[in-house]
DNA sequence: ACCTAAACCTGGGCGC
DNA sequence: TGCGCCCAGGTTTAGG
């Protein structure tokens, strides 16, 4: 599932791949996965941006595109199994003769054509909280202590924590020692600092490993991450808690599976 | 304020 | 082998 290290991963391919391309139309093959005007030709791209999961293509006459990958989305350039795959969705052709691949079983996520990009971009840095290597820990730890919510809820909670997912949320709960279901503001405040520090090192890991590719994420090249192969608790149904050997706990929480260790989480 | 569920979709895994 | 069912979880929306 593409979170902040799997869209970062894309981003940074991306970014070395196409700027400084030319964009000279763009196909689409699902309605579903497009939205905007699609008068999209000698459009000059001058940057590939990120802000939480959502991921920016700017053009130099100020448009762009808007792109999300929700559940099952994949941004490929350059990869000829694409062209006739079933699942691509929208293909943007560029002046190289190369093309960026918009492939989405699911169907779930978009490629939007946006008039004035960089409103866009704002638009959606207001409505999201920050990421967590650019929020202080006072300002986490204002957010976790003026709610009940489990701090898991409030983990996946994108408009107060900006990239963390299921899978990252699992994890980093695990590496910070701390139960999915204690209340937010039930921390103290070195558990906060813990939780922090827990998110980006595990993200860091994320990054590192090229994301995860448990199920249908591949990066830019169509290649696999290795993340999971490092999943600390994530999917263990019925596995051991890495600190204890414990049986980890299952548990739906937020409506998400949710994989812990009741004795090394509390 | 908090919580849950449904909706959007499909493929894969499971039980029978 | 094959059919039907459930499940995966990012995001939005609706309702209790």
């Amino acid at each position: 599932v593409p979170e902040l290290p799997e869209v970062e991963t894309v981003r940074r391919q991306l970014a070395k791949e196409i700027i400084g391309e030319e964009i000279v139309g763009i196909e689409v093959r699902q309605e579903k996965c497009f939205a905007g005007k699609r008068n999209v030709v000698k459009e000059e791209i001058v940057g590939v941006n990120r802000v939480g999961k959502y991921l920016f293509v700017e053009f130099v006459s100020g448009r762009g595109l808007a792109i999300h990958l929700k559940m099952t989305g994949r941004l490929v350039i350059d990869n000829k199994w694409y062209e006739t795959a079933g699942h691509t969705r929208v293909v943007v052709r560029l002046a190289s003769g190369r093309s960026l691949y918009y492939w989405d079983t699911r169907m779930f996520g978009y490629v939007r054509v946006v008039e004035r990009i960089g409103e866009e971009i704002e638009r959606v840095k207001n409505k999201l909280g920050s990421e967590p290597w650019k929020i202080g820990e006072g300002e986490f730890l204002a957010k976790l202590q003026k709610t009940s919510r489990k701090v898991k809820d409030v983990l996946l909670d994108q408009s107060l924590l900006a990239g963390v997912g299921n899978i990252y949320a699992n994890d980093s709960l695990h590496v910070a020692g701390i139960s999915p279901l204690r209340p937010a503001r039930s921390l103290r405040v070195s558990e906060v600092g813990k939780m922090l520090v827990a998110i980006r090192e595990v993200m860091e890991r994320g990054l590192k490993a090229g994301g995860a590719s448990d199920n249908s994420y591949l990066d830019a090249y169509g290649k696999k991450g290795r993340y999971q192969d490092e999943f600390v608790v994530y999917g263990k149904t019925r596995g051991q808690c890495p600190s204890c050997g414990r049986e980890l706990k299952y548990l739906k929480v937020s409506g998400r599976g949710t994989w812990y260790c009741d004795y090394c989480q509390t």
